[in-house]
RNA sequence: GGCGCUGUAGCUCAGUUGGUUAGAGCGCCGCCCUGUCACGGCGGAGGUCGUGGGUUCGAGCCCCAUCAGCGUCGCCA
């Protein structure tokens, strides 16, 4: 007897004698006929239980949603003017001869069997009911397909995956580190690594040319709902390449997944921008290219103008940036004013707005809009009547900043930012290193291996923040994907990125030493990126939240609502770790 | 840590200016029903209104505190 999932039965199996296996998502029971829709991860199938198949049938009477049964009978044509063509397997039904039952099951603690919304909290705690719902199988089957595709094509380009340690060292910069108490060397400490990037740059030390890992990384930073604090990279490191080398087999790796998983055809090449275009051109290192609404420096337009913001910015060497809100001129004054209350959100000191209505133009400052000012605004914007103008005035950095998140924000107004259209792009050319606004300090824009641009190591010492890295950033839909970088393969030079950060030659000796001795036995050139798994998944599939695509994420509290974890631990297990919590007498 | 939204039946929600006995749909329980597929019909059970305090003759509703969930800023090499 062959044994079918719920989804897989259709014409071909009719007159032949199944088992089928599966959870009872919903009894339709007339008394003397009873239809059990069963479920499984495939589908659902329609078993009928008529008096002929009696005991079958007596017990089909008792059936509850989500009990465990098997059923054993033979798959035939529904009859004619019964099929159900919103149901993949509607055209036949099973005709029940045994029932067994399995496991019944309690009344769930919300609806399995509907798509509804429920509570985050309730579908978490009780995630094993949550990953029976259609939505969520969708989901990590998408995964798994798009994981399976990505093990192919590096497989089929001479990749090797290798798994690197969970258990590593703690690194004080950047993200705050997971620490584990290690027993065998009482007040020490591993960490879990945020990415296993010196890992698998000592792999390309060791001569094993090109890695790849599905590789889970860990971060204790506050929740997001696209932050985990464990979360899924495609991670990649290849020997002898440069930046074009690596961009291009990850960018023909998207193309081939992508094809793989859903079937959709991306565009290539990606387009490519510098990290100053994308923020002249989109105030952001991550544009959304879905739609156009490009920022427009709009200082020489308002050259000679007598409003004072704008006269003072340009006079002080600031920016004036316009934007083309499309449609926006219908908005009602209390819709202008929350735009400008987001502008402030987004750091901006004001906003102004022009409407460009039908029957007129409005605008707080109209009085310092004369014709030839507005006609130009207009031209250069792409603006038409029944649009609106936002203009912000500020720093340059500031005023692309806050003019790129309006962007987004007037783009989700007018509906364009179509989560069914894939738009990638490279972003590329970043500066190697930033101001940390607290401390003065500078700090790496990605992190410290990442190599300065031809001819920009000398930039470091002299002027830091003009130097540019062989840093590239892949993004899709306004999200960033992943970074890479060319390595740093020079001890000298590393040396100096270390002191440029402002480490002394004793830390670095404490804290990448063994980096540093490696590179002096024999280390190639170097480069590589990682992607964000579960971002990629999310896009793909459409979802709001990063936890639908992970089978058992956490809160924002960081708890897993499910296993009640964290947990306190007993006095015992502390002391055996030779740790006391703070506060507690000893 | 800050800010915002939410919390009423198992689930999703409604609940008027503070006023008698807190409602609906779905689900659940019982009975009936041979072609349903959100089956249908009849009947029924089910509520510390997140928690604590306050104001008031009287609080689901107003005030304060607190907890929880989500969003967001900070944070996120």
């Amino acid at each position: 007897m062959q044994r079918l999932g719920c989804g897989a039965i259709d014409r071909s199996h009719i007159g032949s004698h199944v088992e089928f296996n599966g959870w009872v998502n919903r009894r339709r029971d007339h008394g003397g006929l009873v239809f059990i829709d069963l479920r499984d991860r495939d589908g659902l199938t329609q078993v009928v239980f008529g008096p002929e198949d009696s005991p079958a049938f007596e017990e089909a009477h008792s059936l509850r949603n989500e009990d465990v049964i098997r059923v054993r009978g033979a798959v035939r044509a529904r009859p004619a003017g019964t099929e159900n063509p919103r149901l993949k397997t509607g055209e036949v039904e099973v005709q029940a001869l045994e029932l067994q039952v399995l496991s019944r099951s309690e009344v769930p603690p919300f609806p399995v069997n509907l798509d509804e919304d429920v509570d985050e909290g309730l579908r978490l705690k009780y995630r094993y009911l949550d990953l029976r719902r259609p939505r969520l199988v969708r989901n990590l089957t998408v995964r798994h397909k798009y994981l399976k595709a990505v093990r192919d094509f590096f497989d089929a380009n001479d990749f090797l995956e290798i798994e690197t340690p969970v258990l590593i060292k703690p690194t004080p910069e950047g993200a705050r580190d997971y620490l584990v108490p290690a027993r065998l060397t009482r007040g020490s400490f591993y960490a879990l690594p945020q990415s296993p990037q010196i890992l698998k740059q000592l792999c390309m030390v060791a001569g094993l040319g090109r890695y790849v890992q599905i590789a889970r990384c860990f971060r204790d930073e506050d929740l997001r709902s696209d932050r985990q604090p464990e979360f899924t990279q495609i991670d990649v490191e290849m020997s002898f390449v440069e930046q074009e080398d690596v961009m291009r087999i990850m960018e023909r790796m998207m193309i081939e997944t992508f094809e793989r998983t859903l079937g959709v055809t991306l565009e290539k090449p990606f387009p490519r921008l510098s990290f100053g275009e994308a923020m002249r051109r989109f105030g952001s290192d991550k544009p959304d290219l879905r739609f156009g609404l490009e920022l427009v420096d709009a200082g020489a337009i308002f050259a000679g103008t007598e409003f004072a913001v704008f006269k003072s910015t340009l006079e002080s060497g600031g920016a004036v940036i316009a934007l083309r809100w499309p449609g926006g001129a219908a908005s009602s004054r209390r819709e202008f004013d929350a735009i400008v209350e987001r502008a402030k959100e987004h750091g901006a000191k004001g906003l102004v707005w022009i409407a460009l209505g039908a029957d007129g133009v409005k605008s707080p400052i109209a009085k310092f809009l004369d014709g030839r000012t507005l006609m130009a605004l207009r031209e250069a914007c792409g603006a038409q009547s029944g649009d609106a103008i936002l203009i912000v005035a500020d720093k340059t950095p500031t005023a692309q900043g806050v003019a790129g998140k309006l962007r987004l924000d007037v783009a989700e107004r007018a509906h364009l930012r179509d989560p069914k259209s894939f738009a990638f792009c490279w972003v590329s050319d970043f500066p190697l290193f930033e101001l940390d606004e607290e401390t003065g300090h500078w700090t790496f824009t990605h992190h410290p291996f990442t190599s300065p641009a031809p001819g920009h190591a000398d930039l470091m010492e002299s002027d830091p923040g003009s130097a540019r890295a062989l840093h590239y950033d892949m993004v899709l839909n306004g999200v960033e994907l992943g970074s890479g970088s060319i390595r740093i393969t020079t001890p000298e030079l590393q040396q100096r990125v270390f002191h440029a950060l402002g480490m002394s030659n004793e830390e670095i000796q404490e804290r990448f030493g063994f980096l540093l001795e490696a590179f002096r036995y024999g280390v190639p050139p170097m480069g590589g990126m990682a992607l964000g798994v579960d971002r990629i998944i999310q896009i793909m599939v459409g979802e709001s939240s990063i936890r639908d695509v992970i089978a058992f994420p956490k809160n924002q509290q960081g708890r897993d609502l499910m296993l009640e974890a964290p947990s306190p631990v007993t006095k015992a297990n502390l002391e055996e770790l030779g740790l006391r919590l703070a506060g507690e007498q000893r």
